[in-house]
DNA sequence: TAGATTGTTAATCGATTAACAATC
DNA sequence: TAGATTGTTAATCGATTAACAATC
């Protein structure tokens, strides 16, 4: 009766609780290899400098029910979350932009766990072209729709210069890409129904140095 | 009269301005490069997709005045915002981890725009101590207090594996860092005072990854 | 002048925090 | 049983959005 709308639609979680859930399957795993069974939200906050209360509410989205005094399984806590955040579900990804960042994302093997797999890259520097970097091998970004269409790539990392973005980002959605995970400084524009998650660098480093300049300033006084 | 807290402590503005404010700056130098001399809030809006209310909003928070009409002077509000986020005062940075993200953090030469110059960088790597990346030093990371120390450093940037993060910062905070930028995928404790910004991958991935699967269950339905 | 835009105060919205009953 | 912990509803807090007067 009451929530009918919600019971319709998927359940939207908040985006903090989406992006805090992560490091609470983190800290779960390592729970299972010390052989525990059970985890409490008291015990993950503590491990990550959060209140019990706000992790029972990030769990809750995730529909799993605990046990009064007990907790939660550690074992369906762990495959609930993967599932709430799609990580079971292993998405094939195509990385464009093979500079030192692109190379450094192909190099690092943990997207696995989260469910992300990179089987190529793209450029358009002859030089790269042709050339594997951590057993992936990079491609033309002349064939990058073809590509995209044929293998049914959904998702595709922006390692660009900030010049080409855009026009990298409106190919690939023409060829079919429903998400993009951008760490070119630059906004992009993106059409209804497309994700867009942006990687800010310059966002993170501001609230780093305003902060540090605050602390600053008020040490003068 | 009214205000009389914030007018004694520096003005803070929310974090979500902060970290728009980067994107602010990038649009009104393109506009200062066309040749322009003042922009509106309406203007910045439209570049970036936000409203210009939102824009006049966080604007508001650098204590700049515009004038009605007109918009705001380009040369005065990339000053103003500039020295809002401490880019005016050039920080010199380590870094701690030269592996792939790591060394393309080194490349990265964007940042000296927001005022972060990165110095050396520091490794246990016996293969790696004494390389030159990009022109920046890989020194053993055994030295690495005693160098804080001696060039007072003030920022640490960590791309160490997560295993061995906290006892990487445990160790700058004694020597005397006072911010530190995280992009190994573990939760750092770090003493009062002491600023922590995570740049956190599997964060962002999984808005990403969660999002497509909302999609993906609701075209099914 | 007229109208666009700023500056400022108020209303709304969403996320966090608190409170408390239910329960193993 | 007693007490710790979950589940759920309510209160608070902070950020966004709206409204509107001031002004060039």
């Amino acid at each position: 009766m009451k929530k009918n709308k919600l019971s319709v639609q998927p359940i939207m979680a908040p985006r903090p609780t989406i992006r805090r859930l992560p490091s609470y399957v983190n800290v779960i795993r390592k729970m299972k290899e010390r052989g525990e069974k059970y985890v409490s939200c008291t015990d993950i906050g503590e491990e990550l400098s959060l209140t019990a209360i706000q992790v029972r509410k990030d769990i809750e989205f995730t529909g799993i029910r605990g046990k009064p005094k007990v907790g939660y399984s550690i074992d369906s806590l762990i495959r609930t979350i993967e599932n709430f955040l799609g990580w079971n579900r292993m998405d094939e990804a195509i990385l464009v932009g093979s500079g030192n960042l692109g190379t450094a994302l192909l190099g690092y093997d943990g997207f696995s766990a989260y469910g992300l797999k990179i089987v190529k890259a793209f450029d358009s520097d002859p030089l790269r072209i042709g050339n594997q970097y951590f057993e992936k091998e990079v491609l033309d970004v002349a064939t990058i729709k073809e590509y995209i269409k044929e293998n049914q790539i959904k998702i595709c990392i922006i390692t660009v210069p900030a010049s080409v973005a855009q026009k990298i980002v409106d190919e690939v959605v023409k060829a079919g890409i429903r998400g993009i995970w951008n760490f070119a400084p630059t906004h992009l524009v993106v059409p209804d129904g497309i994700i867009l998650q942006n990687e800010n660098l310059a966002a993170s480093l501001s609230v780093l140095t305003s902060q540090l300049e605050l602390y600053h300033d008020s040490c003068q006084l």
